[in-house]
DNA sequence: CTGAAAGCGCTTACAG
DNA sequence: CTGAAAGCGCTTACAG
């Protein structure tokens, strides 16, 4: 670490004023016509030093700090963990950089989290949020800063957003139980009014209608400790012993759903047909493997920041709103065929 | 939002100096002998109109960001997730913000990554470096920033760290696994010479040799596909027949070689004894359970972060360096239990 | 107790 | 083509 090395420095050592050093460095030696030679020199010695303008400075002059907000439920679910990972990498490809964090699906931290991600000016929001925060992030929109929101919308806010479309992925699950022969389908759902698990439940609500079967949703406080979670899922299975069929709303859902099976004794799917909402190792891996409802991760994180990146690029065109509704997959696995003895 | 409000604008509106605003709101009041009702006017004014001082000209000016840089190997890994949620947690209860970055044990892109945390003048800095690095974090360490490294140290650097006895966890399993009365026992491991990673292989190595029994070792690239993962350790179990136990070095590899064992049909524990490192859901919930060397988050994310800020805290007493060897148990579930027909 | 002023390190019109 | 200067919004000696 030898001592920082500032602007002033490499103008005086190369005898020029700092202006030009600036405008070199930011790709305006051409607009304000500097001599190539004066520019390569520039460079030159710049590179050779290894300076590296402060950040602070740049973004207090410039207003931009090349940093994008990104808020997710949690951070130690696969499912956001994964987008988050897609997310850097493609961010970081373009120069920008992401500070995460996790809002555990309470308001009032996510608003808090909403007001330290603009004292950190970052230039850009993704963020999948909890109920209660529309109009701070209706206000933050009409400010007119890009925002994307991702995994689910927020009820009367017109804001950017790429979501699955979870009520199609419901419908197809519950579909494909049906024709296994299934006809006692429970939904273990949250006991939360969010978009995404609203879509999700009218999947499977629609699919049983058609068919003029009864519906069975069971929620879950998922405020509770993970223990009482999975005694909450166990009571539900023994409440209701005609049931034979079962669809996770999340994977939250999927390992503590499973769990309880597994201490109820029931054989999967033998007792128990099951399909979960997202895929994961334990899915893939668990004996059976698991039948899921795949979103299409990739395509969802490259989506965000392409979406955010060009509301970054035209700050006026705020006006038009991208709404994105990416299309999951069933992965029809061992956990979901009717049993054949 | 409103348009931003200034210290300036605060300072007119009370018709006081700049000064007295900032003072005041630094909790210099007492000490610039500020009268208290003075004070309050101030506190109550810049509160009621809910003024937020500019964090970027406050940084610049005080050479404070109130950010950690985090550097994990892969936010999608559950064992760093986990530990990342703990810090920013922790951190936030601080009064520090996190800035995430997956290495994927890419030494340049570590590299890189530590030039920006260095530009964006992060105050401390959270790492499980690759390798080759050393020199890097050498410096930075004698230029007197706040470093603490995590899940593994980096040979012949001297700075603060928190990891846990991989060693000690390993010899702990191969011992469980010999009382069980596994004789022909092997680790898959990484290719790799991270310290963490030898350390485990020599705990296994140590429990081996003081019975006399041979060791067999098969390490993987980590660098190729998921699938040819698979396939490889697929191929090492074929080739050795006789190996009727075996540890998986990271919860990656568990992952993949429970689906090896998977795919060539050995039944757990029957054809094959199995430990893996890191404790997970799908270790949890697998049939059978498997048993893991379970690291202590929890602490781990602990001492980090009050090891960092005691060194924030007195950054004169850089000479004095920290390292933490955290103990981790062992989780003995089925997956290691001698099959009893 | 309080105000005027320098300075953190940069960018960018503006005038030559 | 290039230089002097203002200004981003704050903090903090310094002088009163």
């Amino acid at each position: 670490m030898k001592k920082k090395i500032l602007i002033h420095d490499i103008a005086k050592h190369l005898d020029v004023s700092i202006a030009t050093v600036s405008l070199v460095l930011n790709g305006k030696a051409k607009e304000m016509r500097i001599s190539d030679t004066l520019a390569d020199r520039v460079q030159q010695y710049t590179a050779s030093v290894g300076y590296k303008p402060n950040q602070l400075a740049k973004s207090l002059r410039t207003g931009k700090t090349n940093v994008i907000g990104l808020m997710v439920e949690d951070i130690a679910n696969p499912f956001f963990a994964t987008v988050a990972r897609l997310i850097e990498k493609k961010a970081l490809a373009r120069g920008y950089h992401i500070i995460y964090c996790s809002t555990n699906n309470d308001p009032a931290k996510a608003q808090g989290l909403l007001t330290m991600f603009q004292e950190r000016h970052v230039d850009g929001y993704i963020l999948a949020l909890p109920e209660g925060v529309g109009s701070e992030v209706s206000s933050l929109v009409r400010s007119g800063k890009p925002v994307v929101l991702f995994d689910r919308m927020l009820p009367d806010v017109s804001a950017n957003a790429v979501v699955v479309d979870g009520a199609t992925g419901m419908y197809e699950a519950t579909q494909h139980l049906l024709t296994q022969g299934f006809k006692n389908i429970a939904l273990v759902s949250l006991q939360s009014e969010q978009q995404q698990m609203l879509a999700r439940r009218q999947g499977y609500l629609q699919a049983l209608q058609e068919q003029n079967l009864p519906a069975l949703v069971h929620t879950v406080d998922y405020t509770q400790e993970p223990e009482q979670v999975v005694s909450q899922i166990q009571a539900f299975f023994q409440a209701n012993p005609s049931c034979n069929a079962v669809l996770f709303a999340t994977n939250y859902l999927g390992v503590h759903g499973l769990e309880a099976l597994n201490r109820l004794g029931r054989s999967i799917p033998k007792h128990m047909a099951v399909v979960s909402f997202d895929d994961s190792n334990l899915s893939r891996l668990y004996s059976p493997p698991i039948t899921v409802v795949a979103q299409p991760i990739e395509a969802m994180a490259e989506n965000i920041i392409v979406t955010l990146l060009t509301a970054l690029g035209d700050p006026l065109k705020s006006t038009s709103v991208t709404q994105l509704l990416l299309t999951p997959h069933l992965l029809i696995r061992e956990s979901s065929i009717r049993f054949k003895p």
